[in-house]
RNA sequence: GCCCCCAUAGUCUAGCGGCCCAGGACGUCACCCUUUCAAGGUGAAGAUCGCGGGUUCGAAUCCCGCUGGGGGUACCA
């Protein structure tokens, strides 16, 4: 059996789940999941927590990451919530192991103390910067002997541990998805690898753990190339084997730049709240960065796991463009959710709106689910997101209708006396219509019309408006057997009561 | 400033030396369908393949330079 592919998606408890944090989980699991398993080679999907950084933990922002991730669509094999073999899944759980890692490279020279003050790396940067010098840690403490370092930690004086970069040589990364990358040692940073908090930074604590946890591949964002190499220099001190890389390509707002607020949802959880379906979102973040033949747009969860390959993912950024997530959106609402499973997804969204019982939401034999279903099945084709369902199906749901300006009740063409009229003979006709029969509704008022010496269209707008309260709707006929002879009779008849007052008095 | 990545229509992309005076999708526009609005159908416009040099019989495809965009430059990830 070729070996086991293990990757991790690692995200910092910070906030909420960033959609290109989304796509390198998307793309981690598919590789792991998908390429690998197909391949025959056991694909272990890997969550992690980078929770290191104490100043910027945001409380439930862990719970949250899992529960998005979880609506997403995505399983993992290992995680905080589920254990493994490998546990503990948190870095702050963690922390005995980076602190035993950096005193392995103290020992060996490979890292060394550093005392420097926060305030005085901040006058040597501003002072590089004023002599137009790439700024940089100066490497001030790398020079102390080992006696003094020691002897001065013990006295209790602040530090931190310090990586001790190689001064020469050049160190070669394999992006699997750019080939080689050469970086100068000359200029590599002496990076931090144990904050003062005696907390590891970023830079340790992937290294300790992707090597503990038997990680393989490392799938992640391509603002992590810069410090690639420094990685790289990590694994060779501590004598192990480093995982292959690939960076994936940058989400870019539509303006350039980073996607932010200012654009529109950045977050998953956004997405989630404004009525995306996973499922759509997922097609969409998998086309941005990979693609299958050009060709093929649509692609299911299980296509994806059956198609998709590292190979055939870009290097090169790609803008986010929220028109085109919104189409995937519509599509999957309108063409591929199948009608019983979209009532029950809007259901959420129509409960909130008070236009279904809080009940109907998780049970779907719940009455409410039925009368949903017909109105559902009118309105999904205009449907971009589930957000929008309780405005398009209200009309549907609810008894009496929003309040609407009566003018509207009157075409462009006609006048509002001749339109009173009109409805008038429509509310006598309606007790002997079948509404449940739409040919033969639609024959009669084609029948009405042309005895009232009006176009179909005349006459059904004021019909249509009258009983949705709206200019536009599914089909009249179609419209009117869903809403029904009871409602469509008392709507008729308050159209007719607000047009009278409109109509002016006979001279 | 320094280091690094990227570069096909407004956007996502196909293309990996001849099948391409460049294919698909979103968006845009037009028409059809039609009781309105959508959906759907058909079609159109839109790319000097960022620019300039090479290599080659032949380059969107390979090489170099430039330009542009982006990322990194923290005791954040």
């Amino acid at each position: 059996m070729p070996p086991a592919v293990r990757v991790r998606f690692a995200p910092s408890p910070t906030g909420l789940l960033h959609v290109g944090g989304g796509r390198t989980a998307l793309f981690n699991w598919l590789l792991a999941h998908g390429q690998a398993r197909r391949a025959g080679s056991d694909g272990a999907f890997i969550l992690r927590i980078e929770d290191t950084d104490r100043a910027r933990l945001v409380e439930g922002a862990e719970q949250g990451i899992l529960d998005v991730l979880a609506w997403f669509g995505l399983t993992w094999d290992e995680g905080p919530d589920v254990g493994g073999p490998h546990a503990p899944y948190r870095q702050s759980e963690r922390t005995a192991l980076y602190r035993e890692a950096a005193e392995r490279l103290l020992a060996s020279g490979d890292a060394y103390r550093c005392f420097c003050s926060p305030e005085r790396l901040q006058a040597v940067r501003e002072a590089q910067v004023a002599r137009k010098e790439a700024p940089g840690y100066d490497r001030h403490c790398r020079g102390i002997e080992r006696d003094a370092s020691f002897a001065r930690a013990q006295a209790g004086d602040p530090y931190v541990i310090r990586f001790a970069m190689p001064r020469e040589g050049e160190t070669v990364v394999h992006d699997a998805l750019r080939g080689e990358i050469v970086y100068q040692n000359a200029n590599l940073e002496d990076l931090v690898l144990l904050k003062t908090d005696g907390f590891p930074t970023y830079h340790l604590a992937n290294v300790v753990d992707d090597h503990d946890m038997a990680v393989s591949h490392i799938l992640r964002g391509e603002e992590w190339i810069p410090t690639a190499p420094l990685h790289l220099r990590l694994y060779a001190a501590f004598g192990w084997e480093a995982p292959s890389l690939a960076h994936l390509p940058l989400i870019l707002a539509p303006g350039g730049g980073k996607l932010s607020k200012r654009h529109g949802s950045t977050s998953m959880e956004e997405f989630r709240a404004q009525g995306y379906l996973p499922e759509a979102l997922m097609n969409y973040l998998a086309l941005l960065g990979w693609s299958l033949d050009g060709e093929t747009e649509i692609f299911s969860k299980a296509d994806l796991l059956e198609k998709f390959t590292l190979e055939r993912v870009s290097p090169s950024p790609a803008t986010f463009d929220y028109a085109k997530l919104r189409w995937f959106n519509a599509h999957y609402i309108n063409h591929i959710v199948a009608l019983d499973d979209l009532v029950g997804r809007v259901a959420p969204f129509l409960a909130d709106a008070g236009l279904v019982d809080r009940a109907a939401v998780a049970d779907p034999s719940h009455p409410d689910r039925a009368r949903a279903r017909p109105a559902v099945a009118l309105l999904k084709d205009r449907m971009e997101t589930l957000a929008e369902a309780p405005d398009l199906l209200a009309p549907f749901l609810r008894d009496a209708l929003e309040s609407y300006d009566p003018a509207l009740l009157v075409p462009k063409k006609g006048s509002s006396a001749e339109t009173l009229a009109a409805l008038e003979a429509v509310a006598r006709m309606l007790p002997e219509v079948d509404l449940d029969d739409e040919a033969a509704t639609e024959a009669r008022f084609r029948a009405l019309a042309d005895e009232l010496g009006l176009k179909a269209g005349t006459l059904f707008m004021p019909i249509r408006v009258a009983v949705t309260g709206r200019t536009q709707s599914p089909g009249l006929f179609e419209t009117m057997r869903v809403v029904g002879a009871a409602r469509c009779t008392r709507r008729l008849d308050a159209a007719i009561e607000a047009l009278r007052a409109l109509v002016p008095a006979p001279a």
